[in-house]
RNA sequence: GUCCCCAUCGUCUAGCCCGGUCCAGGACAUCGGCCUUUCACGCCGACGACACCGGUUCAAAUCCGGUUGGGGACGCCA
């Protein structure tokens, strides 16, 4: 549903400064895909804006945050094509800034001292939760006016009276009752600042214009608006997304199956699929499915980002990655899909002859590893049959007909789709068999099985001297019989 | 428990702001048909939804209230 809020907001947007968006990533594990349709979104209403996209690794969890995060969603991002304008910045190398926004806060009578220990707390808030009340601090150390020490954190002074108002961007005017809010911790006792208060200064010092972010942090914001009315700050347009589910309506996780961007890549998609897919959870533009990069950056607006959540499923994606397969030319395919047939460990063929195969593979599979599956039988030298479509097709009655067509063939100058029909008509029509008839027990000879591309596309690709061999080995196996 | 958000086919969604053009449109999936040397592709068709209850109105998917359901948040995690 659309609000006259939404458009007053956002056609003020088109008429500000230079818009700036960033994606913050915690590096505690790989890119998932809910995180990778924020940073696209970011991205996107930064490019369509002519604006400035800045990525940021929030790393102020020292336990859990690693390197080897921090390069995965590096690669992911890069794998999708997200280019940022700034960064990566890192939080943990600006410890200096937050402490110097801390002591302003302390300084101007908006943040105090506090001694309670964790444990303490954690039993306050249990018992609170017991007895049905919100567990939020008490407030204990509001008026004891401690000094700076050891195991003591610094609060922010919350108002417990009056509302605060998020004008979101998405969801329209969402108010919360300060009294709802406690005074949540900035500073950590180990010097680190916490989540809500990093984010608040780094946006400021960042000159950060829109904040959009998945709207598991719309109880996160008005505490943050809070924050940056104590320091006086200008506040950013926000713009809460839509989460994305598995397929039980549960945020989507490990259980729900691939959920990292990586994943995706080895499972043989490729990025502009994945892209597309994404785009269109929460987004739309009227009927349009398919659209290219360019589309997206011109056609992207906030305004068609819907309010309610979405379930991530493969079907969609696979047909997406289907269609590019279908688009994509033979040779940008192969590049993609080399790692694939590395993988597999097939003989060498030229690249001439691997775009021939992909050609006629590409109505045929949906994704990079179906096809570089699908090509076995292009690049195994020795063939082997399916032992039921053999004795099926592979009959006393076909000799004739292989040894009339390894003739043929072998005396064939030209061996292509062109000149191949015509071998085959006449076969049929001289030997009274319906090309029908004829054609399944040269697809087991050429190809082991009875599904594939068709018949004169995969002996053009195989050529003259593997055909005929093929052909003779299957009129081994029939004379075997 | 408290606060916040959300609610159209199985799924992604259009329509909702500005009520009639909607016995709700598109796409994926599924099923059927056509094409055809197999399998695909392509084309055609079928199935299939306004969560519920009230209110406002000549008229509601669209506005209002409630109910139910789902999700989120309540950390010295982000």
């Amino acid at each position: 549903m659309r609000t006259a809020a939404r458009f007053a907001l956002s056609r003020r947007v088109s008429q500000m400064e230079p818009v700036i968006t960033r994606f913050p990533p915690s590096p505690t594990g790989a890119l998932h895909i809910g995180g990778a349709r924020t940073a696209l979104f970011n991205w996107l209403f930064a490019r369509s804006l002519g604006g400035r996209f800045i990525l940021r690794i929030e790393d102020t969890d020292v336990e859990r945050s690693t390197q080897e995060s921090v390069t995965a969603i590096l690669d992911a991002m890069q794998w999708l094509d997200l280019n940022f304008d700034e960064g990566p910045y890192y939080q943990t190398s600006r410890l200096d800034i937050y402490r110097d926004y801390a002591r302003k806060l302390k300084d101007s009578g908006h943040a105090y001292w506090c001694e309670c220990s964790a444990e303490e707390l954690e039993v306050r808030r249990n018992k609170a939760m017991a007895e049905g009340r919100k567990p939020k601090y008490d407030g204990a150390c509001r008026s004891k006016g401690l000094c700076e020490g050891p195991n003591r954190v610094l609060r922010f002074y919350t108002p417990q009276s009056a509302t605060t108002v998020l004008n979101d961007l998405i969801k329209g005017p969402i108010e919360f009752d300060n009294s709802e809010l406690d005074d949540l911790v900035i500073l950590k006792s180990d010097g680190f600042p916490t989540y809500n208060f990093a984010v608040v200064v780094d946006d400021i010092t960042m000159g950060i214009t829109h904040v959009i972010r998945g709207d598991d942090h719309v109880n996160n914001t008005p505490r943050q608006i809070l924050i940056y009315r104590a320091l006086g700050a200008k506040l950013p347009e926000f713009a809460h997304v839509p989460m994305i589910h598995g397929e039980d309506r549960s945020p989507l996780s490990k259980r729900h199956g691939a959920t990292s961007v990586m994943e995706y890549e080895k499972m043989g998609f490729l990025p502009e699929a994945l892209i597309n897919c994404l785009v269109r959870l929460g987004w739309s533009h009227g009927d349009q499915e398919i659209f290219s990069r360019s589309e997206l950056i011109e056609k992207f607006t906030l305004e068609n980002v819907g309010k309610s959540p979405s379930i991530f499923t493969m079907e969609r994606l696979l047909w997406l990655n289907a269609h590019y397969i279908k688009e994509k030319s033979p040779q940008e395919l192969l590049a993609h899909l080399k790692p694939f047939l590395a993988r597999r460990s097939y003989p060498e063929k030229s690249d001439d002859f691997l775009t021939g195969a992909i050609r006629t593979l590409q109505t045929r599979t949906h994704t990079l590893e179906e096809m570089a599956e699908a090509m076995a039988f292009y690049m195994e030298d020795a063939i082997r049959f399916e032992p039921e479509a053999a004795t099926k097709f592979l009959t006393k009655d076909m000799g004739a007909v292989f040894l009339r067509l390894i003739s043929e063939l072998s005396e064939l100058e030209a061996f292509d789709e062109a000149s191949l029909e015509p071998v085959f008509r006449n076969t049929a029509k001289e030997l009274e068999v319906k090309l029908g008839k004829i054609a399944q027990p040269v697809r087991v000879a050429l190809t082991g099985g009875t599904k594939s591309p068709g018949l004169f596309e995969i002996m053009e690709v195989l050529g003259k001297e593997a055909v005929v061999e093929r052909l003779q080995k299957g009129l081994e196996f029939i004379l075997a019989a």
